[in-house]
DNA sequence: CTTTAGCACTCGCTTCCCCGGAGTGCTAAG
DNA sequence: CTTAGCACTCCGGGGAAGCGAGTGCTAAAG
């Protein structure tokens, strides 16, 4: 049973201005951009009440949307709102920064997100799990040396290392060989089970085990979150409460686990209110993008606001950004060599 | 002009009953506590009020301290509040992890003193300058390498490369060999200028030049702000108003460079109210601790709260945290060579 | 000289009430 | 189907009143 024409004319305009005031909307407000009496406006209105598509948060108050109201007005009739040239300016220009870590890209990714659009925000990144591509041990001195080790979705990180016995130079080289011929591409469990079957002098044998260890911890965190801009929330009125508030920053800084992926690789996707399962989130909307990183990982960037948040506004930003972090991760990553078989040191 | 010892007694006792209800206190709540009439322990306080101890926020209301009581009380009348064997644990516990990154030492150091005082905190690096110590460059494909950096103040950091040009191995040692020999312990400024005068190769020069710019990255942010735990702030009554909410987690995610350091090496320090230089801090107090990195570096980490903060328990929580990590430091980097004079890779 | 009891006074906070205004639903007429 | 009119509802703001905690002062007692 589909809506006439003038009742989703009613409800957009009704989504819209209460978007942007916070506050229950009246017949009158709508009748004054529509060119009919209020009168008319309240009949439909009281119709698309019943239809379950505004509320009434009292008798003889204005309407508010519903998330089934939200929900149509985000698949059907919302606009995506061009962004300003200032806009696009700003996250390109984000955007030039050298592709330093991926780590830093995305957190700085949620920053300038979270900046346009004024709601908090968040990243995160899903390796495509697999194990390490490549090691590399390094002297220091004898007591310590750098381990470099290289994972398969192409995240590079390094660290210093001591071991109590002394290490030369040859150990450790003996040791990366022995590291990128046996332990390449396994999950944390089978390194430390061939580990178990090497036999080694002492002092080698620790470094190997603390390598290990180490590549252990890098594949553990596959799995990273960055977050930004939470503060913003205390801007609007639905956050007044500073105990609702301290609720959702919860939620962002301690339970960044619970916080909404998309179900499957949909582009763009938005969660309504209760239609979020995380309890935290159930008076607020998310709206989420995914964009590729490389040929192996995929990114999630995503906004939380009130249910009265603006999507469209939103919606085209994010959609905006999403693409050009696939462009950006397209050219770099493109030179990335493809996973397999590429082992071309010792 | 001392203060009687009565006095002192009646100062501590409306700052610690203050501190812990926020709500200002009357001559009847002291005269329980020590004994004597209420009218006795009124004309005290109207004493201290008229000495600037205490102050009314109008007439016939309680007594609140105002920033010259709470300086003497944390100079002499607080007495350090021992810590109960949970915090302890729960300390050393969370400094048990192993020592990954200093980064993320330091960022869970934020977080673990934020959740016991309950306050925001902060933690920053100064890294002690200086230039790299130890260059590495290792082969992935004809397109690209890892660079691999040590800081003078023992810092390991490392990155994905891509040069348009090809890099063999054999260029990459010779480049690793070249950085060693003429590009450590220099400033960015200076490592720039001897790029300039090699002359080689276009993929090496590429090269070089990648991995130069990467390391002056890294130089560059040698100091470093972690912030935890802002959300606090939101469970106190002083800052139940959403702007001055906003504007103080503002002071966090951006201006972190304004946070209060140390005048100078002094271990522990509080800067009480008006005594902030910052503007945004003006009516809030901070609890500064700082400890040694290894031999080069000087952590501090801080505690930001309500003038009416709980100076005895914070310190005291904050001087253990200081020690154990001074501790933690001095194990792990004391085994790091002296800074001067150890290439022996090459 | 200090302490204490007593008392009048101040002042912020809460509660209650009243009222205005915005908005509604309904009815009846165009 | 639209519109004007009208009675009704209910939120929110603005006093007014009362309460209670606390003060300053005075005078008496130790």
């Amino acid at each position: 049973m589909e809506l006439t024409d003038r009742k989703k004319e009613i409800l957009k305009l009704v989504i819209e201005q209460y978007i942007s005031a916070a506050e229950p909307v009246g017949s009158k407000a709508i009748a004054r951009e529509m060119g009919v009496s209020s009168a008319t406006i309240r009949n439909e209105m009281a119709e698309l009440a019943e239809l379950g598509y505004l509320e009434q948060p009292h008798t003889s108050a204005g309407r508010v949307p519903s998330p089934k109201g939200y929900r149509l007005y985000v698949n059907e009739l919302m606009e995506q709102r061009a962004l300003s040239l200032q806009e696009t300016e700003e996250i390109n220009s984000a955007l030039q920064l050298r592709m330093q870590e991926l780590d830093s890209v995305l957190a700085k990714a949620g920053q300038v997100v979270s900046s346009i659009v004024r709601y908090p925000a968040y990243a995160i990144v899903a390796g495509s799990g697999g194990g390490v591509r490549q090691f590399n041990l390094l002297p220091v001195d004898l007591g310590s040396f750098i381990a470099v080790v290289m994972t398969d979705d192409g995240r590079v990180k390094s660290q210093l290392l001591h071991t109590e016995v002394d290490v030369t130079g040859e150990d450790l080289a003996a040791l990366t060989a022995l590291l990128n011929d046996r332990f390449i591409q396994l999950t944390p469990q089978e390194m430390g089970a061939r580990l178990m079957e090497a036999v080694l002098p002492p002092g080698q044998f620790m470094a190997l085990s603390k390598t290990i260890g180490y590549a252990g911890d890098i594949l553990a965190d596959s799995v990273q979150v960055y977050t930004a801009g939470t503060k913003n929330i205390l801007k609007l009125p639905e956050f007044r409460d500073a105990d609702k508030a301290h609720e959702l920053m919860s939620l962002f800084t301690e339970g960044q686990d619970l916080l909404p992926a998309p179900v499957n690789g949909a582009g763009m996707q938005v969660l309504i209110g209760p239609e979020n399962v995380n309890e935290a989130l159930k008076d607020t909307s998310v709206v989420m993008a995914s964009y590729d990183i490389g040929e192996h990982m995929r990114g999630l960037i995503g906004v939380v606001g009130p249910t009265r948040m603006d999507y469209a506004s939103v919606a085209a930003r994010l959609s905006y950004f999403a693409e050009s972090l696939t462009r950006l991760f397209g050219q770099h990553s493109g030179e990335l060599p493809p996973v397999k078989e590429t082992k071309e040191n010792e």
